[in-house]
DNA sequence: AATTATAGTGTACATTTTACACTAAATAAA
DNA sequence: TTTATTTAGTGTAAAATGTACACTATAATT
């Protein structure tokens, strides 16, 4: 015997990406001028449809790759959104994942392609429908993340300086640290280590260049540790 | 002109809730025992079907109300549900919600109608579909909500003991306290007051009533702070 | 009057956080 | 080659917070 839900209603369901990245200063978003009608050239989350083999994170993963050319995007779920006129065209329901990626790695032919641009998160535009309040969620979401987890391995390359992943702390978390307090702090967490060799772009000294040890990284991930500045 | 997203797959999307409660020693939730194929009387979380006109948050109301008979429930969304099989019956996604409840307040009735019952999390027998899960990452979301709001509002009574919310942290957190550091700190957030009146059922000496000072509390929950034990 | 069971309280020590300023290194300019 | 310049790199003392811990108080019961 087969069982049926078929009195209940069923509805369009979305995902729609909030893409992080960090260009040595601010915090960005990946957004796409959107392409069609309604709210044609307005400025968009990237996202799309579920199709009915997919789970949600199958989704994203198909969106983040489409619009970014990158594979194996660190994601997270954000929340549903579920407003009954949030998409004016049709009954649409949408989940929001954020994604972190390094924003040199991406495909600039595809950026162009779909006329995306990236925007520090102080100075995007509108959005369309509640696209601003996905990107107000993902972005409390991700301080969350980076006061209980390790974070910069995805958004920074691989080897980088002391001050730029202060900085992106900075992005994040909107405030001035300390360089003092912060190097303390950081190396107490463990999941670092110091190169024998100097980024000499910065300045005239020259400043160490840090690598995070993938091994007590991935073990700090699970671990939960509580980072206050 | 009208557009519509015609070429888009649907699906049926659902709402399932997990019912905390707290009964002065252990974290509970409300089951029910499954009243239809298939998994016929295996426990499960109360859900349903969300309808055309609603939102996540209107449906999980209205479930809320359904088995529990209450309005006015404290209710956050956790995350949405996609793996594909799921449901055995049907592709369905779901949203989980939990909910806080005074476990007193409810209707004796409705749970004997739907064979419902409080379970200790401890102590809660296998779950049908991903429920298990749900439950799994609502404790974690309740978990980050006790550190960072006030909580205790919707799971006590209006007076309580200090052991009480004791008991109720130490629950969610399944920890042990010490309650001379439990009331200093409990203190220092300021946002219960003592009354004059005391609880004489749990000893000789009797213990203070204590009971949410509404504004404090719920500035407070604005505010964010940390509360670590 | 003595017993009993839980409530209620304070302090010293350890740890963590914060505030803060000078020297080091390499290059560029004189 | 000396001097100037610019950013990197480092440590410590004071304050705040967290932790561990044990005895007295109260009211009811016997």
């Amino acid at each position: 015997m087969i069982y049926k839900y078929d009195q209940e209603d069923k509805v369009l369901l979305a995902v729609d990406c909030i893409i992080f990245g960090f260009d040595e200063e601010d915090l960005k978003i990946l957004l796409i001028k959107r392409g069609f009608e309604p709210e044609k050239g307005k400025w968009s989350l990237v996202g799309g449809f579920l199709k009915q083999d997919e789970t949600l994170e199958t989704a994203a993963t198909r969106i983040l790759n489409f619009y970014t050319g990158l594979d194996n995007i660190y994601m997270e779920q954000v929340a549903t959104f579920s407003e009954v006129d949030r998409d004016p065209v049709e009954r649409t329901i949408s989940t929001a994942y954020y994604a972190l990626i390094n924003i040199r790695e991406h495909n600039e032919k595809l950026i162009k392609q779909f006329s995306a641009n990236w925007f520090s998160v102080s100075e995007a535009p509108r959005l369309i429908f509640d696209h601003d309040k996905m990107v107000k969620y993902a972005i409390e979401r991700l301080r969350t993340r980076a006061s209980t987890k390790p974070i910069g391995f995805e958004l920074l390359p691989e080897k980088f300086t002391m001050r730029q992943l202060q900085k992106l702390y900075e992005a994040i978390w909107a405030t001035q640290l300390d360089k003092r307090n912060f190097i303390n702090k950081i190396r107490s967490l463990d999941i670092v280590k110091r190169l024998d060799e100097k980024d000499m772009t910065s300045s005239r000294k020259g400043s160490y260049l840090y690598q995070f040890d993938t091994e007590k990284y991935s073990s700090k991930k699970d671990e939960d540790f509580v980072l206050k500045f």
